[in-house]
DNA sequence: CGAATGCTTGAAGCTTATCAAAGCTGGTGG
DNA sequence: CCACCAGCTTTGATAAGCTTCAAGCATTCG
């Protein structure tokens, strides 16, 4: 048994060998603490390092010149921060710990013996990447065509699913915590914090979901997938992948 | 001289070996036309093949119960369509021409040799996957934050980016076709025909742009560049890539 | 206990959507 | 070569959804 956070996600998706997972461990060699709302990465710095995230919740986000902001993504276990990094030299935007987090750093060319020597360990990780754009389509698709109803619908299910996945697939009966404020939910879907606490209580009225603090329990999983025509698409494809 | 798009377009940001260079020819043995409108590759069908882009527009869109409609991504020469489908086994959205193409078909194994036997065209592959990701999160943010203006502001300035990469880096005083409807621009961006008309106007009698039929001049980039704090990235860092 | 932060609720205003009709343009056939 | 047609664009009027502003309430933390 490891405790990579990196061997434990990756390995829901395809079998590793042994030398695999050796070199995923060895990307979270070092540890470093982050406190809450902690700045990881500012933008326009020189990316010299990427992260495995072992524990806590993470957001990358854009703010622009006046105040306005985005969030991007959120990053939680296994995750690694921020691999669309891989391909710059400067940050684009800023990241920061939205709880207290444990973060394991290793350098850009960590990944060089990753690609040298295990094709098909290089295929997953490509593949994980390509999903997480698929996920980005999603949000696209949301943020562009849905109301702020169905907007709140989908990131409910969408990160429900998210940590399901790295919870062992299991429902949890007393729902998930979300450690987002309704800024942050604003931020993440294009609205305001004033009209998502509107949107989120006229969710809560319709039996849809509960809410206790923060938490969140799903109580109408079916109808909330038909509102925001939501897919939960956890597999990936191996087929094609090398076999070492 | 090749006249493989991949190696055209890779090219650009890597130096490839003569190997690296006939797998990716490889992947174009075939060609297959397309007319404009024609459907390439619908939503819940299985993904038997990927396609390289010889010529013309194609765009990725998902369509809602309820028909509206939202455009997810353009590819066009030298794009792979769709490497978001390499993880996927069930197409999530419909791709269809935007313009008559030509597509060069390949089975997704036919991206397992590459994987093998070149880690350093894999490393490239993967940071431009990367990239395409960087680029899905402006278009989140532009679409969360920006309003009409800003949006299309961004818009025109990223194809205008994408277009000059794809013809050499050149300006073109004469601008640059866009094959897309204001329909189309609408759902790109989360608007209505309607309101892109009117907000393109305004765009033109402010002396930004000129527009000649679909043909577009940016008469204004600095300014433009401003107004959505557009940041053109054009290239990646291939410091940490394997020697081969 | 007080201060800070976040949540809720209400009222007014603005951006964008919707609906509708007229103008334009490019392609086709006579 | 002109006339027509279909599809696209433009323009105007009205309406909806979301934002902004503002105040009060709840919860947490030192």
């Amino acid at each position: 048994m490891t405790n990579s956070c990196l061997v434990a996600k990756l390995g829901k998706f395809a079998s590793l060998s042994e030398g695999d997972s050796a070199m995923l461990e060895a990307l979270e060699r070092d540890e470093r603490e982050y406190r809450k709302d902690q700045l990881i990465q500012r933008r326009g710095n020189p990316i010299d390092e990427m992260f495995v995230v072992k524990s806590g919740w993470l957001t990358s986000f854009s703010v622009l010149d006046d105040g306005r902001r985005q969030l991007l993504r959120l990053f939680f276990s296994g995750d690694i921060v921020d691999l669309s990094n891989v391909a710059l030299t400067v940050s684009q935007h800023d990241i920061k710990a939205l709880t207290p987090a444990v973060l394991c750093p290793f350098p850009k060319s960590g990944l060089e013996p990753l690609f040298h020597s295990s094709p098909r360990l290089t295929a997953l990780l490509f593949s994980m990447t390509v999903r997480e754009n698929a996920t980005l389509l999603g949000r696209i698709r949301a943020i562009g065509r849905f109301n702020a109803y169905e907007r709140l619908c989908y990131l409910i299910l969408e990160l429900g699913s998210r940590l399901r996945l790295a919870a062992g697939h299991q429902y949890a009966p007393d729902g998930f915590r979300i450690p987002l404020t309704q800024s942050d939910i604003a931020d993440l879907l294009g609205l305001t914090n004033v009209y998502v606490s509107k949107t989120m209580s006229r969710i809560e009225k319709d039996g849809l979901i509960e809410r206790h603090g923060n938490r969140i329990i799903i109580c109408e999983p079916k109808r909330m997938q038909n509102i925001c025509e939501f897919e939960d698409s956890e597999q990936i494809d191996t087929s094609w992948f090398p076999l070492r």
